[in-house]
DNA sequence: TGTTGTATGTTGTATGATGAATCTACTAAA
DNA sequence: TTTAGTAGATTCATCATACAACATACAACA
């Protein structure tokens, strides 16, 4: 302990966080190896001067981010691989047009595979359900909606053609990043109907390409699609 | 509390675990809406029969996972974008097999794409890190290793030179799926070498291109070097 | 030699208490 | 009535302690 009030470590966020981030950076720094053993809880407590509330806490966040692995009766260990670390897209070091663009180009390079794969391996389920996203999507403009979801549905589906589960779920991950970058919500009202209409010819092009099984075609579509999304978010808000 | 042993919920696993998948569940359910507030701890403790030790290690879960967000004072809530969920690809619901396979042409439908980006993008320093990088593999395979670590470096380097971070990170965070795949480990000594000049061939005609910033002929090359990859991995262990 | 018991150290879980942040309701003043 | 302020209740954060479950090493024994 270093006084009564408690903090070798500042203390504004919580403490077991602080604890966590101490750790993780002594792990990739490599001050404790791959399959080494952390010191133990106790030991961690002095080290720390916290309790072992804090000191399982942040050693909880480390394992849920498949950084060590915890055995009961032995001690913690940091994983030999640390394989099973999750991805997150940090948008700490990035301004906010920053963040977006990066994140939206990586969809770009995903989507322009995906359709593709999807054009050479769609079923007929595939297309239909592309087609009912569609018209979703279409009832929602006539609605006066934005219809969002429903483009992002329209994806999706898309996604799921490629009958390969870890695309589908990127593109899920990647979707809330998306979603709220869309310009539309500050479009001028004038040109949202046309807008969206172009919209739905760029999804329907990009249907018939891969109905066809032609992955050059969809692939020019998506790309010529995601791309002008993004241009619009850059540089041409309320135009 | 449910017996003086303990549980209500079997304890095979750690306790804290099996209480946050519940969570996790019932929040995904949509049992808990996003913004909701969950039950207080003390509630928890009451419905999960439980310690208060449990449910905050399951809450902690949670929170590292991005689900919810703890306020002191106030309480718990789930939050409202998911945002900030981290991606993972457990290999939980697939066999070795396909999560190899689907993990690779995950990965290949992100190399197509960046190394288009990339052949519009790159410096000269960046095509001078992608040689160093074939160098050194060269040098590995000269002294009789396999390489795949420096293989990795110049899918990296090629990375580097989109100027997307997030790119750049998400292969990284693939690297490990996609390494321990290679079948160069299995493979007959004697077709090694072989195998290896034509590695560093394709490697080469992907650079060449990328430096001539012809995007096409990289995207084709690396589909071709991915593809190769996948089908030695997938079929032809120990030809 | 091979097996069993025991001691010790580690993480997992339970419990009670205190502190800090927040919310709610009530009171007092304008 | 409206506003500001205060007191109390609620809730999470942290601390401290104790015991249970498990792993390991080593001594005791057949």
């Amino acid at each position: 302990m270093v006084d009564s009030k408690g903090l070798a470590l500042g203390m504004r966020p919580k403490l077991g966080e602080r604890v966590a981030d101490q750790l993780r950076e002594r792990i990739q720094k490599g001050d404790f190896a791959p399959g080494a053993q952390l010191p133990t809880e106790s030991a961690l407590v002095e080290q720390f001067g916290v309790s072992r509330t804090v000191i399982r806490e942040a050693i909880s966040s480390l394992r849920v981010d498949g950084l060590v692995k915890a055995h009961q009766g032995r001690g913690v260990f940091v994983c030999e691989d640390i394989s099973q670390q999750p991805f997150r897209l940090c948008s700490k070091h990035l301004n906010e047009k920053d963040h977006i663009e990066q994140a939206m180009e990586l969809r770009m390079c995903m989507e322009v595979s995906n359709v593709e794969l999807a054009a050479s391996r769609r079923t007929e389920a595939d297309i239909k359900d592309m087609y009912a996203a569609l018209d979703k999507q279409h009832a929602a403009h006539l609605a006066g909606e934005l219809g969002q979801i429903e483009d992002f549905q329209f994806h999706l589906a898309v996604a799921a053609a490629t009958k390969n589960s870890y695309i589908a779920d990127f593109l899920r991950f990647l979707g809330p990043f998306i979603i709220p970058a869309n310009a539309m919500q500050h479009m001028d009202q004038q040109k949202l109907p046309a807008y969206q209409e172009s919209l739905r010819q760029e999804h329907l092009v990009i249907v018939e390409a891969i109905k066809e099984g032609n992955a050059n075609a969809a692939g020019d579509g998506m790309r010529a699609h995601l791309r002008r999304g993004l241009q619009i978010n850059s540089g041409e808000r309320n135009v």
